[in-house]
DNA sequence: CTGAAAGCGCTTACAG
DNA sequence: CTGAAAGCGCTTACAG
């Protein structure tokens, strides 16, 4: 079997408190003590037992992270990884390991954040995305357990949140094809209960109305995060007789639908299409044409939601419940001629 | 505080052992008992805490999933994600749920593996890529834990893996490639240390020789799994007095970056260049043109490792110890003119 | 500075 | 079919 405590303090001649003290670096220890008994973990490579530490401690220094839903096709979406990797790496600097969860349904999704919470198995949630109405807010927020979203919760205003400026990121990228002299400028979204799709559209709208551009709704689809959308978005608005020249696409995955689709239509982009992306993912620069994309920080929004998860659990003060990460215009061949 | 076993108990009027064994569905207890108990289950929102279950059961039912290790870099690959989504998936519907970690070095990834084992932190460990002399097999094989590896261990071969044919899959990709009458095909292969690249560079090497074709040196370039390797070994490529015609690429992410590259260099494919890749992400149809890719069926290798893992945990008998995951080759424009 | 004891919330032989 | 008791491997007041 492992080693445990006691075989430990056996072995230093010392109580099981001991050994105990020592792991958690307690200061009324002697010095020739401490390191006896750590030389002795050493010796039989000795590791706290982790459940029986979380169970009297009420600490399992695990952060649970939920997947978006439809986990099946949204974990495509190259955004959840990027934001993984700054979590993770965040959690694992403050000593946090990371759980990974999702739902086949929307009940199932509860059950699991139920199952997490009430059985203890982790100190803190993070969700991936936010939408309005998330029944997993709600009953979080009910409870008091220690939660951060990603996005922003409009039912829960005071909910920890990490975000983007959305409706400025898309007003810059709007205003970034009007400066180049674009009149008719598309909008292709993702899914409309998402506050990232809500947020953009408007920073869309904003920019358009400002300038005394008129919005054809025709030009504004809506579908989801999957090159699918962009690529049948085309079809359809190729078609208009009155087109646009310009888009603002909310996810570089779709932008490369797009962009697949103007191509099998006969068009190039930019000459017949300009086009900006959200994210700029590694794969944006290395597109034919390189695709002009809003780098909105994701690994940072991963990195600062773990951050302020840790401190949420440890009971910090946050100096803000709504952290903002900034947005960067990454220029490229798809939107200027 | 959270609801115990005891809190059921009182309110059902039963002790903590029959709550518990109502929980464990033991079949020795009365239906009344049991459905009464459920019900008061359900009442108070119980759930078990899972640490105290852990303890006394010695069973987590997590899965650890190590990251490679350069993480930053290779957790880039889409081919994890997909991996992820596959052994979530079936981790699942088993009821195990997912702990994933890395390490920043290759001793503080040992490290990790060591507390996650010694602690009990996890059931079992997958490793999510092979290659020769690796640290974390040894250990895990000298305690005997459960685990499984994607990919194959030389070192090792016991050791339970699960695989795709690499060599019949690269040896597939370059007779398709030699079909349509190329004789000067090259190579962009991944870091040598892995076993996916040893074993498709001996795939590739066997079609030509098969074919009596001769294989400059220049021709067989190697890399990292990012765009940038493709990229850079275009321009080297190209400038070679006899360069290949057609290329069989480690990996798609790889193959974009070919892709851009010999497009900034004024080439064409498929008409100065044929290409195959590696994993079939989704991405690989909607470049220009779409990439022909061998689809090594990336979410069935998840699937069937935490399917594998999950018997070894359960420590029924597995049918074979190296499970190999068929592939196919999906033929597109970047390789037929 | 260190030890003995109680307890975290479960499970599981052992009785009955 | 059900309960009392011991124990999983730790931590932490309470003494000394």
């Amino acid at each position: 079997m492992s080693v445990t405590i006691k075989d430990v303090a056996r072995r230093a001649g010392v109580s099981p408190s001991t050994v105990s003290r020592v792991i958690s670096k307690h200061p009324r220890i002697s010095k020739e003590t401490a390191e006896r008994v750590t030389r002795v973990m050493e010796e039989l490579g000795y590791h706290p037992n982790s459940m029986a530490k979380g169970l009297v401690s009420k600490a399992t220094y695990i952060l649970g992270v939920i997947l978006p839903r439809p986990a099946e096709e949204l974990f495509q979406n190259y955004f959840f990884h990027e934001v993984l990797r700054g979590i993770l790496a965040q959690a694992n600097r403050s000593g946090y390991d990371l759980l990974i969860a999702s739902g086949s349904s929307e009940s199932d999704e509860l059950e699991t954040v139920k199952r997490l919470v009430r059985g203890r198995r982790v100190d803190g949630i993070i969700l991936l995305s936010s939408k309005t109405k998330d029944p997993l807010i709600h009953f979080l927020n009910e409870v008091g357990f220690p939660f951060v979203i990603i996005g922003r919760s409009p039912d829960f205003p005071d909910a920890p949140t990490v975000d983007n400026d959305n409706v400025q990121a898309a007003y810059d990228a709007t205003r970034h094809l009007i400066n180049q002299g674009h009149e008719r400028i598309g909008f292709v979204s993702g899914p409309q209960e998402l506050t990232v799709s809500q947020d953009r559209l408007t920073g869309y709208r904003q920019a358009m109305l400002e300038a005394g551009l008129s919005i054809s709704e025709d030009w504004i689809v809506e579908g989801e995060f999957l090159q699918e959308t962009g690529y049948r978005a085309m079809s359809m608005l190729m078609n208009l007789p009155e087109r646009p020249t310009a888009l603002v696409v909310i996810d570089d995955i779709v932008a490369f639908g797009v962009l697949h689709g103007l191509n099998e239509l006969g068009y190039s982009v930019p000459q017949d299409m300009c086009l900006v992306g959200f994210n700029n993912i590694s794969l944006s620069e290395h597109t034919s044409p390189p695709l002009t994309s809003v780098d909105i920080g994701t690994y940072q929004i991963g990195y600062m939601t773990a951050q302020t998860l840790i401190k949420t659990i440890s009971k910090e003060p946050l100096h803000q419940t709504r952290k903002i990460i900034p947005h960067r215009l990454i220029v490229r061949g798809s939107s200027v001629k």
